[in-house]
RNA sequence: UGGGGUGUAGCCAAGCGGUAAGGCAAGGGACUUUGACUCCCUCAUUCGUAGGUUCGAUCCCUGCCACCCCAGCCA
């Protein structure tokens, strides 16, 4: 998968335009995180973007928790987030920082706007507030307390810092325009009182800056260029740019003009859930096992599955930048993952889904050693030793009793190649009381052995297999009934909530990973199904299509005739 | 119905007035101790739509259509 140097966005075409006219003198980006959740897939076209810029342009890239809203953060969070950052290959080089260290200087420009009479005390309740802001398509009213003298307002803004006022009483309000279109112009929430706990700055505030107060400023402080964000935010430009120029930061003073705002379109793919509000509550209530559940779209999940952070960043850097809304698929996600593993990963046999395979033609204890390649192209990846026995698993769709033309696997009187051991012949089909397979009678070719003269006879087909006797601790755990069996025993009201994650965009989340499947593997390993015929064929399967489809990433597979 | 955005192949995405890059997916072939991987080849007479300007338009203009965002004391 190339990625050639010469690939561009119209974010990197803006700056290049602004360096060339000297409007911009260096590049200095920020990723603005709010700590209160874990990084998920999501957020990486923003934090691939934040600090891919800076860094191809020479520039500096500021790590800036947004923790503006002390009653969902968490320095839990906060942690995890950083790692998360480090782990994609990228460090904040412009420095660490929050938005929390800010409050005093935030503190003392809300004074300074009151005394120009740029911001004014309201005492609207928040119903009140809705009412006179307007809808859509009506002007908004102004507030009856919007003229209060500078004097009381600078009072009783002094009074709510000091925790005077029970919440909601007051709050503080940039006075702009109720009647603007936009409706982020009409008179925007600047202060509001807040009785809770910062996990920073502990109880000292009684009041908080809002997002579109402390955001634009905390750039400017920080000396930011550039402030990428996405779509949503457009709308609140024209109040970023009030706030910065209002605050003085656009007089060009020492060379700056304070930070630009660019938006781009965010990150969606078919089948992952991309909300944090949703990831949280399969934590909350459970539904999986924390946040790096490997089912979990989450960075950390990534990470515990064996994606490469590289293959991320790749996989970002492969959808590019655009303004335009839409939904990448994952296989696109999957393609960079393999494309990461591919080379370097090594390899190990598993079966999914067993059916048992008898050798009819060696004594009950017969055991033979193989030596195995880790890696069918990097001999530098060392070899193992896989034994084998009497009675072996394969994979239940590597066998068809009644095969389609061009079927190279195994099928009765046919003969296919264990992978790196023998060719063995079916002889007979043993089944179940229910008609099901129960075993497959095998006779082996003890010439056939992988590395010897008789190994040089050519079959068709090459399955994988494992060592009965070796799987004793055999536990495939896949996770696609979960959410069913959730939404089986669900409250309707509770059906109502998770319907989110049950519609067909969202399997992802109900489909599962494999855990400790493998004879060579250690129990509680979890892996990346890299390559088809390691671990899966089966294309065709409906049941449990989703979750090889996810998490096998097949790649191609048997093709049944048309 | 106010304002702000976006529409290029199944999915992303370049293109910036001179005759449609690239990736994923898909199809065909070669190779193969897995049908994977790798390697070749194919895949938009057409850019939401209708007009206009121009020698020439995906790029400029006008109308229309579709979709997304905004009425938190969230970010």
């Amino acid at each position: 998968m190339e990625n050639e140097g010469t690939r561009t966005n119209f974010i990197w075409d803006a700056i290049d335009q602004e360096l060339a006219q000297g409007r911009a003198q260096q590049v200095h980006t920020r990723f603005p995180p709010e700590p209160n959740g874990y990084l998920h897939i999501g957020h990486c076209k923003a934090l691939v973007t934040d600090f891919g810029t800076a860094e191809k342009y020479g520039g500096l890239c500021n790590l800036r928790f947004d923790d503006t809203n002390p009653a969902k953060e968490d320095n839990e969070y906060a942690e995890g987030i950083k790692h998360d950052i480090e782990w994609l290959g990228f460090h904040w080089t412009g420095g660490l920082f929050y938005a929390s260290d800010y409050y005093e200087r935030l503190y003392d420009i809300a004074e300074d706007f009151i005394n120009r009479g740029l911001a004014y005390v309201d005492e609207l309740s928040a119903d009140e507030m809705r009412e006179y802001r307007g809808t859509l398509t009506t002007p908004g009213k102004n507030s009856p307390w919007r003229d209060r003298p500078i004097e009381e307002n600078l009072s009783l803004f002094r009074r709510m810092k000091n925790g005077e006022f029970p919440e909601g009483k007051y709050i503080l309000r940039a006075k702009i325009d109720m009647a603007s279109p936009n409706m982020n112009m009409r008179d925007p929430a600047m202060y509001r009182i807040l009785y809770k706990e910062h996990w920073r700055m502990g109880n000292k505030w009684c009041i908080y800056p809002m997002y579109d107060f402390a955001h634009p400023l905390s750039d400017a402080f920080e000396g930011i260029t550039y402030s990428l964000c996405s779509l949503e935010f457009e709308d609140h430009r024209p109040l970023y740019d009030w706030f910065v120029e209002h605050a003085g930061f656009r007089s060009g003073k020492d060379g700056y003009y304070g930070p630009r705002q660019i938006e781009f379109a965010r990150l969606n793919i078919t089948r992952t859930v991309m909300s944090k509000r949703h990831l949280r509550r399969l934590v909350e209530e459970h539904y999986v096992s924390g946040w790096d559940d490997p089912r979990m779209p989450t960075l950390c999940a990534m990470r515990r599955r064996g994606y490469p952070g590289a293959a991320i960043r790749n996989f970002v850097e492969q959808v590019g930048l655009s303004k335009a809304d839409s939904t990448v698929d994952v296989q696109m996600l999957d393609a960079c993952v393999r494309d990461a593993l591919g080379n370097t990963a090594p390899r190990v046999m598993a079966v999914l889904n067993p059916v048992k395979v008898v050798l009819t033609n060696v004594p009950d204890d017969w055991t033979d050693t193989l030596t195995m390649e880790n890696h069918p192209d990097h001999a530098e990846l060392g070899e193992r030793q896989v034994t084998i026995g009497k009675e072996i698993w394969i994979e239940r769709e590597d066998f068809m009793e009644e095969p389609p033309k061009k079927y190279f696997r195994l099928k009765p009187d046919g003969e296919v190649r264990l992978k790196g051991a023998y060719i063995i012949k079916c002889e007979n089909v043993v089944h179940a009381a229910d008609g099901s397979i129960d075993h497959i009678e095998c006779s082996v070719d003890l010439t056939s052995r992988s590395g010897s003269e008789g190994a040089n006879r050519k079959v068709k087909g090459t399955i994988h297999w494992v060592n009965a006797r070796d799987c004793a601790a055999f536990e495939a755990r896949l996770y696609d009934q979960l959410m069913t069996e959730e939404w089986d025993t669900a409250t309707p009201e509770a059906k109502k909530d998770v319907t989110a994650f049950l519609s067909p965009d969202s399997l992802q989340v109900i489909s599962g990973y494999c855990e400790h499947t493998l004879v060579n593997a250690q129990a509680g390993d979890t892996f990346q199904f890299l390559r088809v015929g390691y671990f899966c064929k089966d294309k065709d399967s409906t049941a449990d299509k989703s979750v090889y489809n996810r998490v096998v990433s097949l790649k191609d597979g048997y093709k049944p005739q048309k």
